[in-house]
DNA sequence: GTAACTGCAAAATATTTGCATCCTT
DNA sequence: AAGGATGCAAATATTTTGCAGTTAC
């Protein structure tokens, strides 16, 4: 999977601020928050092209983000095993602040009120990382 | 449960603005956010304090926030149902954008990572609510 | 009376928009 | 060549901070 492959496999042109992002991603274990993007890749793009950048990655279905409870926001590759989950589930380190995709198989059986519908679940398993714990 | 009871109960002193958004969240049904809140609330209460105060009740443990995965939050007061519970689920309708707090007793066998340990679980469903259904 | 809450002004931070220029295909 | 991506300037929105005045207890 290389960033080359996911540009063209979403159809997107292969331009410089989304190569350098997606290249961070992939390299990255945990998931990153713009702030830490920015921290490793210098200065050669501006707010404004990283907005948009991560926001066409995402729509493209590239990346997707994970909103945690302090209202951070942080972005991943979508991988393989990221794909067609009902649950799209992630952990959050409370130490480190590391974010991680969980891969899980969960058939979650949730009781809604009279006349609901579930389209699907998102959840955050707050905790300690094993480098942490 | 009044305003003043809650007010009594986290040893907050009674103030205009806390009264108006506790009664504002007993009043509803839905979770609420900011902008929510400001439109039935007279201009009273300037921005600043809406925030101080949200962060204030909350801190106390009267309401708790709900972030969505659009980055928006909404509150809730915390109720009996709410308490004690390992994960905190929430339903957002995709049509209305509605908030409601979900009761549930689920026991969750979520499979961590080695070494990884988990602390609390936070969920949202996201789906269709029975009046928009 | 006192600690703490509130309001105002302003700073700091985050996000969006319009437009001109540059680059990928 | 053309459509789309980028950069800049600036508008808009959001959140935080300091300080002075006010209020609940």
């Amino acid at each position: 999977m290389t960033v080359e492959n996911i540009l063209h496999k979403h159809n997107l042109k292969s331009t410089g601020c989304r190569k350098l992002i997606l290249s961070e991603l992939l390299e990255s274990k945990a998931a990153l928050a713009e702030s830490e993007m920015k921290a490793s890749i210098p200065e050669l793009f501006n707010r404004v092209t990283f907005y948009r950048t991560l926001k066409t990655l995402e729509d493209a279905g590239a990346i997707h983000k994970i909103v945690l409870q302090d209202n951070t926001t942080k972005y991943a590759v979508t991988r393989q095993k990221c794909q067609g989950q009902d649950i799209h589930s992630h952990f959050h380190c409370s130490r480190c602040d590391g974010v991680f995709c969980l891969q899980n198989n969960l058939q979650l059986n949730i009781e809604l009120p009279q006349g609901f519908v579930r389209h699907h679940v998102s959840m955050v398993v707050e905790g300690l990382c094993a480098a942490c714990n």
